[in-house]
DNA sequence: GATGAATGAGCGTTCATTCAT
DNA sequence: TATGAATGAACGCTCATTCAT
């Protein structure tokens, strides 16, 4: 009755295996993520980087915010994964740091980009304070229980409270992917990494100083 | 008879020391930018918080680039110099170490908005890559330059690198101001937050191993 | 091993008589419509309300404004049948006035929501001025002509003009049904119906004047 | 320090007596209103109609809802002032229904864009229900006030409740400026427009019916 | 027939920036 | 200097419409 809007035209492009467009865009939300940061990553990027129509992204993820907590939960809940699976808290302390050094160098290795987005774009810019504070707490929680049960086996100095070296090794992991994102440190290769890798873990294990 | 248009000319408030201004809207942006980020500071916010004039701001800083370059910059130039006077490469190692938790810890205690800004907004969200590389680099350096007169002097482990240390170092830092931040650690007395620079010192002076 | 491509054919459900989904989706047009308005009233819904996918709509009507003009038509041959037939000319004049007004009110008893959208939405909202004054006009010269003939037999003050009554008397109507439709009028039971109806035809009829 | 968005020349247009920019944008609503209804009334069209920015619209009036809420308030409360006067309840109800009815003319002869949003338009698109429901109650209440005055003093015909005969007259009322809006009745000069008046007063004071 | 993923123009709203006064 | 009205590009989101399956 009222004159609708002008007819525009319309295709469903068919080769594409349906699915596999979701995941399409959220591969392509990390890569725009990455390189334009949470306020820059503009909906039609995201759109026309996975080779998408713009009102497709809306189909699936409902909205910008939405969109950008998907990407992160999966990025993040894979990380999660790797860490806990590393802060095992009944293997040996040293074993224990290497191997989550290990894991998040790893991690920056495999896919740099979701990484960085990770640690310099979502845990920051999105979700409010309030968000962050979670995760910080999440990963600093599963630290401590790996510090608490070291100390009940004797491997920690008694002057170390857990929770403070909780903070502080998750301040030298969170570095440690800062200095590679900004490209200070760049293990390309397995040997550097681990080089990487027990460097951290030995210093945090033994401290700096050379005096006992 | 006829209606005259209405215009104040509106001349400069009276009260107000003219060159106060600047330092007004420096303030106000601090304020702004600790409360709601970076990309929800808007110029008119700034303008408002300030209690002055939309205009002025564009006056005195040209833009909000500009803007927030300044307040960045004023904030960043103090803590620097606090840190360098800290990393002191000619004192000892551990007290060296001390004094520095205690500037960066000191530095929240008396402004916790302003380094809530240059911690959580300014040094990740904003000004691209390039500029939290540049921050990134010189804080290290000082870091490493301080362990590297220290290696010198036979106080650091012959096994720790320098610029490893001083990554880990800034990542301990700056982990220790996050928790601030995020409300983990929150030092409201003078020796509370002794006690929790010396835990970190401590820390990172020897490690959290028992073993030796 | 290959992951095959999920598509359900999707094939007609059995138990539906075919032609029974057109008017499934016509009576859920009239509840979107009447629970949300013109312009408030997506296909998504419909298709929703219906029970139909998506694009079964488009099927059967071919685009929104067809879908609703559809509607509106249906309801509105409807109503007008109902008015035609109490307009009967050759009825008395009181008779047929009564008639009228029960047949409205009628209609808002039976299928408040069609008569809600025929009234507040479609005749105002939708289709533009000139819809609106084709069914304005058409219904108006029913009510003439029946003015017309009571007239003619005598039945009409002479100061009366038939045009000017046939339409004052549309505004009653109106009006009784947006009374209804807003809640302040409300004839749940026939009495109730009745009484309300005859009330309008009396004050209609012989006026509000006391003196004569 | 994050790209700003790119600098976009600006002007504020001199000659133009600042705050007359409001009326002017306001005057522009109507008119966009009158010609394309609520829903098709867009934003940039009542800029472009005012022949101003985009973003004025939003300085002066913070979003399209309020913009229309304003048009509409002040057409409504001129209107309501006008009706009030009219169905003063100390004046004996036959001059006070001529009166009543001038005064709806009378708006309609004088700007009927605005009446014709009024009636048309926002009593219906905006606000929802319950906004016209108040705008409904209020109108009849003044009505209804007058009728119960008439009443008292024994003008009325014992048989007419003072309510109904309110919301029968509002109908009428509202008919006849829809059938002016309509062109079905279009009193151009005093004369007519008395004419019509006056008809539609007595019709609803004496009723159409001859037999007594 | 039936399905719903895909498309993209359009609209409301924001806000950095300019400039007449 | 100081003011704040004026500008308009940009962006998030909606939803009518199409079409491969």
């Amino acid at each position: 009755m009222a004159a609708q809007r002008k007819r525009r035209p319309a295709a469903a492009l068919p080769g594409v295996p349906a699915a596999e467009r979701e995941k399409a865009i959220l591969a392509a939300a990390v890569r725009v993520l990455a390189r334009k940061g949470y306020h820059g990553c503009r909906m039609s990027d995201v759109a026309r980087e996975a080779g998408v129509a713009y009102g497709l992204v809306y189909h699936y993820f409902g909205n910008k915010d939405a969109l950008l907590q998907t990407v992160f939960r999966a990025g993040w809940g894979q990380f999660m994964a790797g860490i806990r699976a590393a802060a095992d808290p009944d293997r040996p302390l040293p074993e224990g740091l290497v191997a989550l050094v290990c894991v998040v160098l790893e991690a920056w290795r495999r896919e740099p980009e979701a990484v960085r987005v990770l640690i310099l774009e979502i845990a920051r810019g999105a979700g409010g304070r309030s968000y962050r504070q979670r995760l910080f707490e999440e990963i600093v929680g599963v630290l401590r229980g790996m510090f608490e049960r070291a100390r009940a086996r004797g491997e920690l100095r008694a002057a170390v409270e857990p929770k403070l070296a909780a903070v502080l090794l998750f301040g030298a992991l969170e570095t440690a992917l800062t200095a590679c994102v900004l490209g200070s440190l760049s293990p390309r290769s397995q040997p550097e990494l681990e080089r990487a890798a027990s460097g951290v873990a030995e210093t945090f294990l033994h401290g700096v100083c050379a005096v006992r």
